[in-house]
DNA sequence: CAAACATATAGACATTCCTCTATATGTTAA
DNA sequence: TTAACATATAGAGGAATGTCTATATGTTTG
């Protein structure tokens, strides 16, 4: 029977993706803890903005913002490119791949020494999905 | 083509789930950004733990123990039944779900307008996967 | 060069977090 | 009922967090 490695947790061989350390991923959830950042996680995984192009959507002070694309762009989940006198910035795809597989490693249930292989209650590939 | 709804990030129709709102995913990764409450999650997601038996694993006093499970059945991903004089903790599997839903879609690059459904690629499924 | 723009850094301040010790509450067993 | 066990709560203290104002650094443009 096939099924989904990804959806149950199981880092899919020959991706180079690399479980994380506790400690990494402490670094990145604390990096997700904040509305603020996650509103700007959401933003730059869609398209390359600048920090003036962020800081339009906020309430929020020029120096708050960059504190928030330090702490972003220090866990790694967050890419900066300088260009001139912008600060572009987009999703580190990796790195927040590397963290989708670490949360769905802890969360999943089938980490036993007998645990078998099954449909994930979070996958809609009903036996389908290539694994 | 069939792609993995999961994969990408959008929740299964049928499965109950909800998106999350932004301030209930801020709680539950604040409830992830710590090393200690990490190691929790995944030992109670293999098994139910009494709080005696997850305090054996660290070095911490039983009041810490104590003021990070409550960290944790707050954010609702733990969840706690009292047995006895034991509190028996387990994973909140539902809450585990939208989470990892959550953070698949705030990190999918395919939210614009004219996104179209391509394979992911933290998805094993070479396009076989139902959606 | 000087002015305007984009961003980062420094420092202050209130709040939250994580840990501890001491103690309270509730449950089981002798 | 008393002792032992399991857990929760109170309160303290130091560290970290998120926000601001003021200022510095670097870049582009007139």
């Amino acid at each position: 029977m096939f099924v989904c490695l990804f959806a149950l947790g199981i880092p899919v061989p020959g991706k180079g993706d690399q479980m994380l350390s506790n400690s990494d991923a402490a670094l990145l959830f604390k990096a997700l803890s904040d509305e603020t950042r996650l509103k700007i996680v959401d933003m730059v995984s869609e398209v390359e903005l600048c920090a003036c192009d962020i800081l339009e959507e906020f309430e929020l002070t020029q120096p708050t913002l960059s504190y928030h694309m330090k702490i972003l762009t220090d866990s790694g989940l967050v890419q900066a490119r300088k260009d001139g006198s912008w600060m572009r910035y987009t999703l580190n795809a990796d790195i927040a791949g590397s963290l989708r597989d670490y949360l769905a490693q802890i969360t999943a249930d089938n980490k036993g020494a007998n645990a078998g292989r099954r449909q994930h209650s979070n996958c809609s590939c009903q036996g389908t999905c290539e694994g």
